[in-house]
DNA sequence: GAACATTTTTAGTCTATCCTAAAAATATAT
DNA sequence: ATATATTTTTAGGATAGACTAAAAATGTTC
């Protein structure tokens, strides 16, 4: 296994491989590389059984490709925790070191970084940390565009990308906050949320899809 | 600057190739590659003005070659106090994971680190850690075959190899302790070193060359 | 200093990863 | 349903890194 390897798998992942067929055509657009080079990486991971392949339809991950997929989840969570919380590293500063990071991190090293951090459930940006075994521990949350009007909720979990990171420093919305959802413009038109103190914020269709939240019990 | 190169680079370095030229043979030794592999190594260091080429003589580093080799080893060491100070890590296991981790390591996630160490001057094994400018700190430790009989002295730096490591933790010898030479075999002999408690403790002549050590005002 | 031994270099391959350009397959649109 | 557009695959190359085997240079020994 070799970091481009790895970083294959972790893309198919992220744009839904574990579950649906991804498109060559996604891939390229993710990984920032040729067409021709992500059929030679599906050929490769291919024989490998990390994946499996429909020609000219796309692959999907296999059972032993999504733990591969989540113990190399885990390895980034964990860095991002120590960066963002020993470190001092912000929201947006934590991703790309810890894309780094987890490629090079043994299992003494990722498990005695887990009890120093004093095994952290969830990283910086509320994303669940896998076992060790590669399995998933279960979380209830859910997109914003599916939450229900009065019903107050909160923010469980935000994007990784720097650019929407950014974008919720701007909005002033943070992991934990409370809202309650008070309009809805229909044609996938922007949410409106209200804090507890009545302020009103205005979110995108597109950027409520990045927030996953739950009901406050 | 790949992985590969900055460990060329850095065994040429440890092999004393800042002050003199090293062979070919001993690259192969050191880094378990084949001879054509460092022939090959070589033309390409010498094309980045790395290194200096005397053709079936060997190499030698550049000031930019040994500025780069410092600001590894400064990587490396950082990153040696971490594993063993945070996280637990024995003298003799920190040496792999640092090795991995020094070539990933972006300048602020270094910087931050030793801010967090609280700009810890030597690392686990005595190594003084180069500064960021890629300057060496002066050091006035020298090897425990240059000592005088008689005058106390006190142990400031080891070698960082395994075996090593593993014969000091043996001999019970750790950084900081105090010793006396008492006797020198003629010819390479083993040296005879004394604790202040009378307990004598015998040291071949190579593993004296790779303990270094200062004596005590 | 000629013969043998060692070391370095050259030549020719191999694999992983990337690319561009062209061909093949699939999708869309009139 | 045929023409056009898009996507995927194939073909052919490039580069970094590593290898073995053979050739060239250097060292050593008697």
């Amino acid at each position: 296994m070799t970091p481009n390897k790895e970083n294959f798998i972790k893309a198919i992942y992220e744009l839904g491989g574990d579950h649906s067929v991804i498109s060559n055509k996604k891939l390229v657009k993710n990984l920032s590389i040729s067409a021709a080079s992500v059929t030679e990486m599906n050929a490769r991971l291919l024989k490998e059984n990390l994946i499996s392949h429909v020609p000219y339809r796309g692959v999907k991950l296999t059972a032993s490709g999504i733990r591969i997929a989540h113990q190399l989840i885990r390895k980034h969570r964990i860095w991002e925790v120590f960066l963002s919380e020993k470190l001092g590293y912000n929201w947006n500063e934590v991703h790309a070191d810890a894309d780094l990071l987890e490629h090079v991190s043994s299992d003494l090293l990722i498990e005695r970084l887990n009890d120093f951090l004093d095994e952290p459930e969830f990283d910086p940006h509320g994303g669940v940390i896998p076992n060790k075994d590669g399995s998933l521990p279960e979380t209830s949350a859910f997109p914003l565009t599916d939450v229900s009007t009065g019903r107050p909720f909160t923010i469980k979990e935000v994007d990784d990308d720097e650019e929407f990171l950014n974008y919720l420093l701007e909005k002033d919305i943070q992991l934990g906050d409370h809202y309650t959802l008070t309009d809805v413009e229909s044609f996938d038109g922007p949410l409106t949320l209200e804090t507890p103190e009545g302020r009103q914020i205005l979110i995108g269709h597109k950027a409520a899809f990045k927030i996953l939240v739950d009901y406050v019990v």
